[in-house]
DNA sequence: CGCCGTCTTGACTCGCCTCAACCTCGGTGG
DNA sequence: CCACCGAGGTTGAGGCGAGTCAAGACGGCG
């Protein structure tokens, strides 16, 4: 546990400023596990006992409604901080997190977020960035949800998705995580159903491919205008 | 300038631990200001260069589409603090605020942020809790919006807003700042006809009683049903 | 080989948006 | 004081986007 490596963090926005011993501190007090794909590192509702960075793989934060039905609020690409419920106060966490495919994470206690805080310098202030940058992209999902329709909207998720987790290869961009159409629907609010057809028909149309859980863009610029981005 | 009482911080979250030398303090560095109704205190992309506290009336955070659409995105009821960019390391304001009322606000620069976060005990973490509650409301709105329908969101956002705002009144509760039809279209995502007939049907139904720019909850558990709270 | 999770496609239905006309207040100015 | 005007609100008719229902095809895994 005490041989983890010294540079997984340094190129991590919270850690960036920090010394080397920093940082052996930091990772000596981390505990690293794996998790299998399809699994939740936790659970909406269960006491924040933990924060974590994904050191590798990629993560789903899910809200489950009383129906039972899901929402995708966002996804976590590796060498991002998530759990962040203690930085806001919270005793809970708001959200299920869960695998979507194979993770690396390391974990911290609540208990010792503060002492982070105080004792790294610029930790706290790119952490509350990251919050930043979650809390904007909230914002425009809301916006989203509330002025465009189905078609724009898949668009636009399959763009985020692809900025924030995308692999450039041969002939084009592709989401490097196992992804379903019904995956989609849970997060731009709508059916499996429509995800498929819509897919199919940008499949047709040659701006994307896609397979069993897996889909490149071919032609973001195409599905930029499909966003709606107009004039 | 320097008339400003003490009391009118000592109830407000993040100013509660503190003594009272140093509450003079904040008020002496603080820029009172009074608003209009229906005016904008900053806009989205402006920079972030001022945190603020509204002391009285009401605020609509508006974020406006490329195609001029508006969406509410929250409000703030008065004794909250607004404005928060610059605790997420945002240089530029993420949204509009608007006057919904008369509003009266205090207002310091953002450049001593962190000086208040350093000097004053619990600031930070109070003010982050708030953070945390805004995050939460947006996570439930996107939840909404994803699987609820138009009817079931205009009852949450009517509770929401009461809950937040409402005014205790004879038979009912009331939201006690001016809001229209389209005001709610813009928190739900829908349209200001669809908000006038559902809200007509439930005035005859004897839930609400509304008038120009003015809502009254007569019976908020028969909303609390149509919101789909079933089982 | 058979099963299950994933994806596809068609047909039908309906919630809500759009278009359109009209009403009702409150404020303003002659 | 009243006529006017504009913002806010109501209500009907019609159409379409997208959800629902239904039936199958495809591909991987045990």
């Amino acid at each position: 546990m005490k041989n983890l490596d010294e540079s997984l963090l340094t190129d991590i926005p919270p850690f960036r400023k920090l010394q080397n011993a920093q940082i052996r501190e930091i990772l000596d007090s981390a505990i690293p596990k794996r998790f299998d794909a399809g699994v939740s590192v936790f659970e909406e509702g269960m006491d924040a006992d933990r924060f974590y960075l994904l050191l590798d793989g990629h993560i789903r934060v899910i809200r489950t409604t009383p129906e039972g039905e899901q929402v995708i609020a966002l996804y976590i690409a590796s060498g991002q901080l998530f759990g962040l419920a203690p930085a806001l106060g919270r005793k809970q966490y708001p959200a299920t997190a869960m695998t979507a495919d194979e993770c690396l994470t390391l974990s911290w206690p609540t208990r010792i977020w503060p002492e982070f805080v105080a004792k790294y310098d610029g930790f706290a202030t790119e952490t509350y960035k990251i919050v930043g940058s979650r809390v904007d992209e909230m914002h425009s999902r809301i916006v989203e949800m509330a002025t465009q329709h189905v078609e724009q909207r898949v668009a636009c998720s399959l763009l985020r998705l692809i900025n924030q987790t995308g692999k450039k290869v041969a002939k084009g961009v592709e989401i490097e995580f196992p992804i379903t159409r019904q995956n989609i629907s849970e997060m731009t609010g709508t059916t499996l159903h429509t995800v498929s057809r819509l897919l199919s028909a940008w499949q047709k149309a040659g701006i994307i491919v896609s397979g069993r859980r897996k889909i490149t863009v071919i032609k973001p610029d195409e599905l930029v205008l499909l966003t709606g981005a107009k004039a």
